[in-house]
DNA sequence: TTGAAAGCGCTAACAG
DNA sequence: CTGTTAGCGCTTTCAA
């Protein structure tokens, strides 16, 4: 009762190792008859290839690393599910790998994962561009949500759905709005700020810039507070949960939304729909996002020479209940 | 400039390969000065160990399985965490396996794992324990929060703090409690309605029986909607996210709470705190579960033979917002 | 304390 | 299409 190896197999069914190995790994170059008594008889004996020894024998070891800033952030749970998705259908395992919020331990875990994966995943990554290269050295790498020169990058681009929302509140009698920035050190946070900048100038709407605000509950509370202390009637926040953050303050304050104050969050997470009221929101493609992350990172993989590719995603907007028009004094 | 192994570093150090290999995985049989030299100019080469050619060699990964019956579950990222921490400590990466809210997805998905890990921890799995005891063999496993008869786990018994939420209701005067049931399949799901049951029973409590709904946020508010046709004054949900639910359709229905019905969850998910009001639950000892798990998981792989281990964590009992005394009529 | 050498299980030319 | 034969990078006896 020893391990099952392709040689115990290969003995079972009176052929040669190479013949075994050749039935699961290049099924096409094994005639047919000879492949199928192969299979069942691995089956019976309960045969599982071993990855590891695949690995040595052709340097790869048909993992990827996946590594998140903060796996409790709850629009990463729908991003790891999507890209499981896609690498499987690729017949890679992902190792995934959590900073934890901590933007140093980013760097590390990745240099952790050299000789370990074949190529990394790093979604919305914080750290420092240069501790960031350092770490990945020549691992092939795709960024999820962040730009950094010389790397493949896959982002969703909320531009175009924070202005139609945007233009929605402003349609509905909203001059005045407030915006909720993200963390000062966030790719994704300067680049929605810059956005709902450029609407309100184009719209000509009087924006009060609030923050910025740590990334979380609290953070968005104290938002909340804050924009109280504005007079604007609306208020686009960093992400869903600073928004459901706001919500609450306002709920807490006797603040009613959206009578007196419009929200507006952005990712859609699974809460955006749960609060009350709802939130109105920038629907990420999250399902995309992964698949093209996958993609890219399949390409880097084979063809490390080629250029990095970038692609840009949309996001869609999601008018739920947090918005609507002003109260009229 | 070929890839770096023990051999180059070897051959730049003048010392055999077996000294390398020494010098990083049984430090203590080296020369401490050769050891330095070793270690010092092995990462000026950037010299990375490779996993898996040194799985080949040991026969084992350094990685753990852990699978999940549905990431989305925000219960889910928090254990993660705690697993990838504890699995972090004793030196083994973990690949994550969602099974995407499909039960018969799981024992494929483990039996993939075969061959590719040195154990499992399987956290609430919902599969059929006889296709689960077959996908897993002979793995080391560790279950979390559900008990099969022969494997190890650790469960988290909430039993006495909603025993505790169930008197402290009663003493306010809730005479009339209702109980939200989860899937007929889920293990604890069945653990919970008994513990609520018995304490009802025991406390003279009239309890109305519902569901069982689907665990989700709408099975939450379906359930809203049922506790609607009862008198009782107070709910106790099978986890967080119905008690949203709940909370989500009493207020669109205008239905105060805690005044007019309490209700009480389980797990304390972040969203807990958020909702507002802000919920009643149980807190899962999280941290505790994961290196438990871990800590069992590394005991049955050292020590096969011994009988499978199982370990109990209580929950304790967070009272919020969300309950209250009835309105008196 | 170190080195030589034999594997670990699998893949990948290269012949046949 | 199949078998032979080297490795892959690392660990681990066994001697020295």
């Amino acid at each position: 009762m020893r391990r099952v190896t392709i040689y115990s197999v290969a003995q079972a069914c009176g052929v040669s190792s190479s013949t075994v190995s050749r039935a699961f790994s290049r099924p096409d170059l094994v005639n047919e008859s000879v492949r199928q008594r192969i299979l069942t008889t691995a089956a019976e004996m309960g045969y599982r290839p071993n990855r590891s020894a695949r690995a040595t024998a052709t340097g790869r070891t048909g993992m990827i690393g996946l590594v998140v800033p903060d796996i409790t952030n709850p629009f990463l749970p729908l991003l790891v599910r999507a890209v499981q998705r896609a690498a499987g259908l690729a017949d890679w395992s992902v190792l995934l790998v959590d900073a934890e919020g901590d933007p140093t331990a980013e760097s590390q875990l990745i240099t952790q994962l050299q000789g370990q994966v074949d190529g990394l995943i790093l979604a919305s990554p914080r750290a420092h561009p240069v501790a960031l290269r350092e770490a990945i050295r020549d691992l092939p790498c795709v960024l999820i949500n962040r730009e950094i020169a010389g790397l493949a990058s896959v982002i969703c681009d909320n531009s175009a759905a924070l202005a139609s929302i945007g233009d929605h509140l402003l349609e509905m009698g909203h001059h005045r709005v407030a915006l909720v920035g993200g963390p000062a050190d966030s790719w994704v946070a300067a680049q929605r700020a810059t956005t709902v900048r450029g609407w309100a100038s184009r719209a000509g709407v009087i924006l009060d810039d609030l923050g910025p605000f740590e990334a979380s509950f609290d953070g968005g509370r104290a938002a909340g507070a804050a924009l109280l202390t504005t007079d604007a009637t609306a208020v686009f926040a960093f992400d869903d949960v600073m928004a459901c953050g706001v919500l609450a303050e306002l709920a807490r304050r006797g603040v009613t939304v959206p009578g007196e104050r419009s929200v507006v969050g952005c990712d859609d997470v699974l809460m955006a729909r749960m609060v009350t009221p709802s939130l109105t929101t920038v629907t990420a493609p999250t399902d995309q996002l992964g698949s093209a992350a996958v993609d890219l990172l399949d390409r880097t993989i084979d063809e490390p020479r080629a250029g990095p590719e970038n692609r840009t995603l949309p996001g869609t907007p999601a008018l739920r209940e947090s918005s609507g028009p002003p109260a009229t004094p």
